[in-house]
DNA sequence: CTGGGGACGGGGCCC
DNA sequence: AGGGCCCCGTCCCCA
């Protein structure tokens, strides 16, 4: 009776969905991160299945396992036996493993994995596996300490290998849990040998075969964010707050990190074919830069076949955490269709790198405006953006933060048969021949007026061999100006800023953007500049290749290290003028100056007085009031030095008037004050805000709080 | 409780 | 692309 009251195979269906839904990311919960693969699954059934992992996901959505422990390959095969209850056989698991088919000891990989994730079935099964094959035994760790394996065939490691380090991302404060004790691999386990390294040169090898496109060995795909501290100077990653580690002892007698630099990138080269045959399959011959005899590489749209593209492809595979992934889901069914809904006419997505086409030319004159760029302090994340008015994608088009992967594509949609486009004016060819040959008249108008090797630039740009954006476009026309003109000819048309190069300004021209081409595949925050998104990238994963000497900490920039070595050094370089402070971190001396701004009309002016010499600067009793424009040139200047400003434009100066002047009640007087203000302010190079800032102390401070001596104000 | 300093994370952006 | 710096914000500790 019992049986007809059971469904038959429920079970193993549910199962099924469960494997289905995780191969297509849907309600997937949880990110693990093995080396510089990322894999999806559900919590709950990673904790159904491992105590180990349990722990970790009640805890973290991200998780990153120690690779030395388990590999990608070896990852992917547990995974695939928590959601099917199968574990591939041996050829499958040797291929996957990277090593010969046949070869059994990948079956000890993944008993290793097996036992340092605590899944007691697959230990089971791989050990009777293993016994069937006669392995077993000559596997088992001759040290008898528990008999574990090491994945890789790697030495143990010691302490380490004991303790696998299996760590979430953003720990909580408590910490990880505690590693797993049973079956923990450790020692020298030679028989096993499936090596990582072994595994990402493999090439087209039966690795490659078993990966499926979705399930990608190594989603990151060329997008490193794995930047690694000089060697034996990175201790392992420890959870937040757990500085005082001993010094390592296989720590080199480092030069110090003031000798850091940052290490060139450390990960094994990436397998180069599961992906790169992925890759020549994908994207037609971009018109802008294939055909066009291959000119420097420029922005990136998101999703270009090199980099993040590879990441973007996997998301779309499995996509992202919780909501994310529904979203995704649903979007994935017609990509193209969403491309086109969102991409019709460059001009309206000024913010769409992605199709390679330029936007319309900024000449000056031709701003977007003001508000079409928004400021880049006023970011929204990606779910804030959504739906904003600023937002250029109709609604219904891609999920803010997951670029179209037929972005990458570089199709043109919207110029009907002249996909070449050149990017001054904005005229389209059907060739690229017939573009060059418009160039070539642009050319000859530039030599005109900048001379021949400007020129060329800007026919690059145009020609879409350079970036496609900005171009020759947005360079002020060299104009003959003042000595900051020449200086800096390249100047943004929407924001009057001004760069040395046109690579710069077309940086720059990023911050103005609606869409920020670069979203984080994680959390989707977009970014104007790829660095910074992987920057970002590695904050998630935990990633923090420069490490203390001293005590270990770890750090995702090196100069967040070198700025921290201050600390061991005692150096404090940083030296308040007012109080005679010091600081190790310029911020903190920022911090401690706006505390003197807010109170600190008689610090500045004790400050001054202690510089001595300067006319109308109060004794230290503070009785004295300052002569403007003296005391408040003396206070800008002082602070300006203090807060290391950079000399820039001599045009801030001119803005700077007008935010200063109503400082002055008196127009006549403000008028009177303009010239020597005007000249003061260039000389400091202060930025606008900056300026009128340290201006505004200053010149509360010789105002006084009734503001009486403004009358004194004007230039005797 | 509050203010100030120390330390640090994250993002923007110029070089 | 990466380095470097700036800015903002936060947390923690201490007086």
């Amino acid at each position: 009776m019992l049986d007809t009251m059971e469904a038959p195979g429920h079970s193993r269906q549910l199962l099924l969905q469960l494997n289905n839904q995780r191969t297509k990311g849907f309600l997937c919960d949880v990110i693990i991160v093995v080396q510089n693969a990322l894999f999806r699954a559900h919590k709950n059934v990673l904790a159904a299945s491992s105590a180990y992992l349990k722990s970790l996901v009640v805890h973290d959505n991200l998780l990153n396992l120690d690779h030395d422990m388990v590999s990608p390959a070896v990852f992917r095969l547990v995974l695939d036996f928590i959601y099917t209850g199968r574990l591939a056989d041996g050829a499958e698991a040797a291929a996957a493993a990277a090593v010969a088919p046949g070869a059994e000891p990948s079956l000890g990989a993944v008993l290793a994995a097996a036992s340092y994730l605590q899944i007691p079935d697959l230990v089971a099964l791989c050990k009777k596996r293993l016994k069937r094959h006669g392995k077993y035994c000559h596997l088992r760790g001759g040290g008898g300490g528990g008999g574990g394996y090491a994945p890789y065939g790697r030495p143990g490691r010691g302490l380490r290998a004991a303790t696998p380090v299996i760590q979430a991302c953003y720990s909580s404060p408590a910490g990880p849990p505690p590693p797993p004790t049973a079956e923990a691999p450790s020692g020298p386990e030679a028989a096993v040998n499936t090596h990582c390294a072994e595994l990402y040169a493999s090439g087209p090898g039966p690795a490659a075969a078993l990966c499926a496109p979705e399930r990608r060995c190594s989603p990151l795909c060329g997008l490193d964010l794995s930047k690694k501290s000089p060697p034996g100077s990175a201790p392992p990653e420890r959870p937040p707050g757990e500085r005082e580690l001993p010094p390592r002892p296989d720590s080199p007698p480092s030069a110090g990190p003031a000798a850091y630099k940052e290490p060139p990138l450390a990960l094994p080269p990436l397998p180069p074919l599961p992906f790169q045959k992925l890759e020549e399959a994908g994207p037609p011959p971009d018109p802008f830069r294939g055909g066009g005899g291959g000119g420097s590489p420029g922005p990136e749209p998101p999703g270009r076949p090199d980099g993040p593209s590879l990441l973007y492809r996997w998301m779309k595979h499995e996509p992202g955490l919780g909501s994310y992934g529904d979203e995704l889901g649903r979007e994935r069914g017609s990509p193209s269709e969403r491309c086109e809904e969102r991409g019709g006419d460059p001009a309206a997505s000024p913010g769409g790198p992605p199709l390679g086409l330029a936007p319309p030319p900024r000449y000056p004159g031709s701003l977007d405006g003001p508000g079409a760029g928004g400021d880049g302090d006023d970011y929204k994340s990606s779910s804030e953006e959504t739906g904003s008015s600023e937002d250029p994608s109709p609604p219904g088009g891609h999920l803010e933060g997951y670029p179209c992967p037929h972005l990458a594509y570089g199709e043109p949609e919207s110029f009907g048969d002249n996909l070449y486009v050149c990017i001054p004016c904005g005229k389209g060819f059907p060739s690229s021949e017939q573009l060059n040959a418009h160039v070539e008249a642009h050319v000859e108008e530039e030599e005109a007026l900048y001379g021949r090797a400007e020129a060329a630039e800007v026919a690059a740009g145009a020609a879409g061999l350079g970036p496609p954006f900005g171009g020759g476009g947005d360079k002020v026309a060299g104009a003959p100006g003042g000595l900051g003109e020449l200086l800096r000819p390249y100047r943004c048309a929407s924001c009057d800023k001004s760069y040395k190069d046109p690579a710069t300004l077309r940086q720059h021209e990023k911050t103005h953007w609606l869409t920020r081409p670069y979203p984080c595949t994680i959390c989707g925050k977009k970014f104007t500049q790829r660095g910074t998104m992987t920057r970002h990238m590695r904050s998630h994963l935990g990633l923090k290749p420069f490490a203390c000497d001293a005590c270990g900490m770890r750090f995702t920039r090196q100069y967040r290290l070198t700025e921290h070595m201050r600390i061991h050094s005692g150096e404090k370089p940083y030296e308040c003028q007012v109080c005679g402070g010091k600081f190790a971190q310029q911020r903190n001396l920022i911090s401690h100056m706006k505390m003197h701004a807010v109170g600190g009309a008689a610090g500045a002016a004790g400050a001054l007085a202690g510089l001595g010499g300067l006319p109308g600067v109060p004794g230290p009793d503070g009785k004295g009031k300052l002569d403007f424009p003296e005391g408040v040139f003396a206070v800008a200047r002082l602070t300006a030095e203090q807060l290391s400003l950079k000399q820039q434009d001599k045009a801030a100066a001119a803005e700077l008037l007008a935010q200063t002047t109503h400082f002055l009640h008196d127009p006549k007087v403000a008028l009177e004050s303009l010239y020597p203000l005007a000249k003061f302010t260039a000389e400091l190079g202060l930025s606008p805000d900056k300026a009128a800032e340290v201006l505004s102390q200053g010149a509360h401070l010789a105002a006084g709080p009734d503001g009486r001596t403004i009358d004194r104000f004007s230039p005797t």
